[in-house]
DNA sequence: AAGCAGGGCAACCGCGAGAAT
DNA sequence: TATTCTCGCGGTTGCCCTGCT
């Protein structure tokens, strides 16, 4: 048998609140407080809403100083700070922000911020398939304020599945290892390249290995992106490269993953819950390593 | 002017965690 | 210790508004 439900269902109000609903459970909360039971509140209030209605409403609504829209753009930086850092923790993430509730930033984040991420990540118009310049010179602007270098990460660090994602559109003249079965990070300040990696089970580490090349080139103000697959070797084995020397990878044959692919990846990642990797835990086919 | 599509956002749902019994 | 109850959270739904055809 499943657990019962909080409130009669069939006997309370649903859908958006009047006005004279919100007064009575605005001066009922400032009279006597929730009294540490949500459930009872509406009957006590006299309303016939459930106890979880009543209190998403006076969290979100009804309590003093909450504010809505406007977002700022230091509260941008905070909230894509932060989602990189503890992914979809909209509770969390409020906290950081006063007067925002995790249901705004939630909204704001699916409807706004997301697409504001993607897009500065969009190649331009004449976009080559591996080659692409940011569209707004802000991009890594951005992504440098997300995270930046920090000589205290050090070898084995835990990184999340979001903080992997960001990493990989920073721009910056650094090194880090991301396995993400393992959570590894691995970083080398005295090195220019940035190296992600993907194994399903560390136990096929040495016989199931791809590597895909993501390098920057800065000119000036422009920056080019580069995503080059210059490791593949295949479950079946078919295809076996051996790569020498890391530092030889800046000159490997570009290959098939286009900054549309990388960006299907973010898109699906922002969409697939906080615990899920960036890349698909439970795939079956090739696995690859960034270098950037 | 009417119909349609898409976006934004308020509200609901269901689950996990922890407290209470 | 097991069961029940409540809270809090993240994901999802569905309504409303706006802009386009």
């Amino acid at each position: 048998m499943g657990r019962a439900p909080c409130c009669d269902k069939a006997n309370v109000k649903r859908g958006p609140w009047s006005p004279e609903e919100d007064a009575k459970l605005k001066d009922y909360i400032e009279k006597q407080g929730t009294g540490g039971n949500w459930i009872s509140l509406p009957h006590k209030a006299g309303l016939r809403r459930c106890g979880k209605s009543c209190r998403l409403r006076w969290l979100n609504y009804l309590r003093p100083n909450i504010r809505h829209g406007d977002f700022t753009e230091e509260e941008d930086n905070i909230i894509y700070s932060l989602y990189a850092s503890i992914g979809s923790r909209w509770s969390v993430i409020a906290a950081h922000l006063h007067g925002r509730t995790d249901n705004d930033i939630k909204n704001y984040w699916n409807t706004k911020l997301k697409k504001k991420l993607i897009a500065t990540m969009a190649p331009p118009p004449n976009h080559h398939l591996a080659s692409a310049t940011p569209s707004s010179p802000s991009h890594y602007n951005m992504i440098n304020t997300l995270l930046p270098y920090n000589p205290s990460i050090s070898t084995n660090q835990l990184l999340t599945p979001h903080q992997g994602m960001m990493m990989t559109m920073m721009g910056q003249q650094q090194q880090l290892l991301y396995q993400a079965d393992m959570g590894t990070l691995v970083n080398s300040p005295n090195r220019n390249n940035f190296i992600m990696s993907h194994q399903e089970d560390s136990q096929e580490q040495s016989t199931n290995k791809g590597i895909m090349l993501l390098s920057d080139v800065r000119s000036g103000s422009s920056t080019t992106s580069t995503v080059t697959r210059v490791k593949m070797e295949h479950r079946d084995h078919h295809h076996h490269e051996e790569l020498e020397d890391e530092r030889s990878m800046s000159s490997a044959v570009i290959e098939d993953y286009g900054m549309e692919e990388i960006k299907q990846l973010i898109s699906s990642s922002c969409t697939s819950s906080s615990n899920s990797l960036w890349f698909d835990e439970n795939k079956t086919e090739d696995k690859f390593m960034l270098y950037y």
